[in-house]
DNA sequence: ACATATGCCGTAAACGTTTACGACGATGGA
DNA sequence: TCCATCGTCGTAAACGTTTACGGCATATGT
């Protein structure tokens, strides 16, 4: 095992030197600079985290916590990794890591994120799947350990965050149907507390209000996400009567099993019903294509990734963003299914 | 900030005594341990893992290594979030950790696992993407770190491997294909030199050999995964003459990209053609259903967790496996899409 | 009674870094 | 010549644990 002792005595130097050598301190002449990053390489050395850790307090890591199992929305692989790869870049350039912190569905969410924090596993945090009233935020904050939301959230600690903007969807999406004709309007919202699933809410029936409609309780629909949630969905339509005559969903990840659902029993998307879905995944050749809003996930986490360093004591002279509490621009993509026109 | 020396001055003992009570050694009283115990929950205290790793030399923490962007399968979000799941619940068991290392489509993966393991951030690996030449066996090897791979490789060091049986599954859809008469065959496959690639590739040839067919390099598809990539095997499926009557996908992700490429020319799977695909991701409700090959990815996960335990000298003891080389049991879910029956 | 064993605990070293501090020689100015 | 400054480097303490070792009682055996 090759460490700062041996670099040094190979070098004839004092393992100060060597440490301030490697770590760019002004104090250290330019050649014995050089010799030391030579010998660095030759030898192979890359310095022990935990030493380094355990001097600095600080890791050199940032954690995304994400939380698997079928009560969660997954979403498409496409989603979390294409943010991760955002994150990714914008952390690398300060030679910080990402890592993933899954917690399991058999695991409290809240424990989990506890003791990853308190072992210090990280020097930051990105959580996602925030909900309405999320303890993990005051915990966080609690701790003094930099972090940022992938969604608001309710309790309110003065954190950044970043989010799809759940308001303009509702908004547009039920605009878009009441042009068409639509009078009975339906959604398709997620079933735990996870914010983004009140904004689309609040959003669908204002809008709705705004023109003269109400949304019904029976017309909020709600399932769990992925393929037999969206058949769940198609399920629940089905049952209604009168049936709405469009849909707008939390997640395209309920496009696939909604579509069957709906197929099986005659009804057509875009021709019977209409429905705009949102990008988690891409869905981009189901058929009839999907009309749906989306976003650059690859922006977001780019985002992500900045708003945690300005937050970062260390950083936050590079990134002078203060607070970041940020919608996502939303791109909108035209498909088939909402192509159904209600006459007056 | 409570460490090991508040909680010994707040109970009047020694730190040796506080760390021994706590890491359940016998040379303490019951009593004292009790009183430790209970004043670590009073004070929140959690053992900081620098401190710990460094005396150690372990971190308590599992690495799953696995690469994002778009030249890498990313299956579905269930592929890897089950298999972790899996994994996690046999590591907890023993206080470890998994932690998700990702590599970045922009950055080497032979420089990334390099990184992490000489920062001793990991005390074992479990590596995915297992390429037929792997130059990551031979270093993991060389550092002793223990570790496992998801899919064989050519490069052996003695280490386990846990693989989905792409064998079985070439043999297995060859055997059908030609019972229906079909002798046009093609196959779908990765682009990179990921080891199931060749190994299914290998599978399809030798099978249909053995039926005195020859699988010809036309007929050997090779493209990107997921939606995109299914559409061009559809376009390349299109461009053959005579057209294949058969195809066998390496990957479920491509089915969805397939089917509309090629129902876009009036080809219906199931009718026209015969499609046999690879669970990776839920497409229970895709239209026609998806004939597929499956395995439990659960139990994938812990037998990758099981594996890696019996190669980690603490544990050994009780996960005495040895050398783990095992392929899954693999199920089979018949669907409409090989419907198709050829007339001698 | 004495020697030996046992249970329990404190002491201190060690893990690999970083960094405050001081030492030393060389340089510069007066 | 003397003092101050500067550039460069070595020294040593500190971060929070774990653990080998020894010490001190008390218990156990003759």
């Amino acid at each position: 095992m090759v460490g700062i002792k041996r670099l040094a005595d190979h070098l004839n130097l004092s393992i100060g030197t060597v440490s301030r050598a490697l770590n760019d301190r002004p104090d250290v002449n330019e050649d014995t600079r050089k010799r030391v990053l030579q010998a660095a390489s030759d030898l192979n050395y890359v310095a022990n985290q935990s030493g380094r850790s355990l001097r600095s307090g600080l890791t050199g890591a940032i954690g995304f916590m994400v939380q698997t199992g079928p009560q969660f929305n997954v979403q498409g692989d496409n989603f979390f990794t294409t943010v991760f790869d955002g994150v990714q870049t914008v952390l690398n350039r300060h030679h910080l890591d990402l890592i993933v912190l899954l917690c399991s569905a058999s695991e409290d969410p809240d424990q989990y994120l506890r003791r990853m924090v308190l072992r210090r596993f990280v020097d930051g945090m990105i959580i996602s799947h925030t909900l309405r009233e999320d303890p993990r935020i005051a915990f966080l904050a609690s701790r003094r350990l930099p972090f940022v939301t992938l969604g608001r959230s309710q309790t309110d600690a003065g954190q950044s965050w970043l989010d799809i903007d759940f308001d303009a969807i509702g908004r547009r999406a039920v605009e878009r149907f009441v042009q068409r004709g639509h009078r009975n309007i339906a959604v398709a919202l997620p079933l735990d507390d996870i914010n983004l699933g009140h904004v689309l809410h609040a959003a669908v029936a204002a809008t709705m209000a705004q023109n003269g409609l109400t949304l019904t309780a029976a017309n909020t629909l709600r399932s769990h996400p992925g393929e037999i949630g969206g058949h769940e969905v198609a399920r629940q339509l089905l049952a209604l009567s009168p049936r709405p005559t469009a849909i707008v969903l939390s997640d395209d990840s309920l496009a696939v099993g909604l579509y069957r659902g709906l197929m099986e029993n005659g009804i057509l998307p875009g021709r019977d019903i209409s429905i705009i879905g949102r990008d988690s995944l891409p869905v981009r050749f189901l058929s009839p294509t999907l009309t749906r809003f989306g976003q650059s996930l690859r922006n977001l986490g780019i985002d992500l990734g900045e708003a945690l360093l300005a937050s970062m004591p260390a950083y936050e002279r590079l990134y002078p963003l203060g607070r970041v509490r940020k919608v996502l621009d939303m791109q909108f993509f035209e498909g088939e299914s909402d192509a159904l026109t209600i006459a007056n």
